[in-house]
DNA sequence: TTGCTATATATCTGAAATCGATATATCATA
DNA sequence: TATGATATATCGATTTCAGATATATAGCAA
């Protein structure tokens, strides 16, 4: 566990999800592991944040998802077997994103307007 | 009225305040006006958020309280007249403010180390 | 003098967000 | 055979958000 840092709000968590599937689709249990791991575990997307934000987007069709099967090895005909959900992003879901980011990039600078210049809290 | 821009969060707020702070004393009706007018009105710290986080704040110790008369022309005597509640950052707080500045810069370079590198985004 | 707006501090409360806990199920490994 | 990782999904207690409300002084205009 690294350092706690701020809540992952619903706007960041949708920024990243989004990030991160513009390189590629991805499915659930994958975004929240990779968003952990790249970030050294400072920011997490538990599980209970997640579902509920891909089935917005999904509503909203800003992704696309896909069930597929995740192959046991040798198992042939009969058992379901375990089924993974890919989400892709749409083109309605970069639109998105690239709105985000811009409203994500004017936010921070309007903070970084405030902020004590460096150095200058002794 | 500006963008309505991600809301702040009450993160977002303690550092505002604290910024503001920073620079020389002030008062809860102040800080509001400031942060609306210093960004164009673009983020806004309702009396609401304000309050509730300053007497948290002084609680803390990181601002220290004073009370001060508003002198109305010629108001003699009598009537108590209206007061103001000033604050000022004191040492605890801008330890506190450095400390705040520093999470928010490492939050800020992992939450960017996501997003698509410019014109990634079609 | 009546009402409107601005100043000023502060709380209440309905709605929304957060996320640990829980549920379910498959698969690999010890 | 049980523990942990993979995988999706919901529940619900707690916290947070922000509009509405309360109170009061002061200035200005109708």
């Amino acid at each position: 566990m690294a350092e706690p840092a701020p809540k992952l709000t619903a706007h960041h968590a949708e920024l990243l999800v989004l990030s991160v599937l513009a390189r590629g689709r991805s499915y659930g249990y994958a975004l929240s592991k990779q968003i952990a791991a790249e970030s050294g575990d400072a920011l997490r997307l538990p599980a209970s944040q997640l579902y509920p934000l891909m089935t917005k987007l999904e509503k909203q069709g800003l992704v696309v998802p896909s069930w597929e099967e995740i192959k046991a090895e040798a198992s042939e005909e009969g058992s379901p077997g375990r089924r993974r959900k890919w989400y892709e992003l749409c083109g309605k879901g970069r639109k998105r994103l690239a709105q985000r980011v811009e409203a994500h990039r004017r936010f921070t600078a309007l903070i970084d307007g405030f902020l004590p210049s460096e150095g200058a809290t002794s």
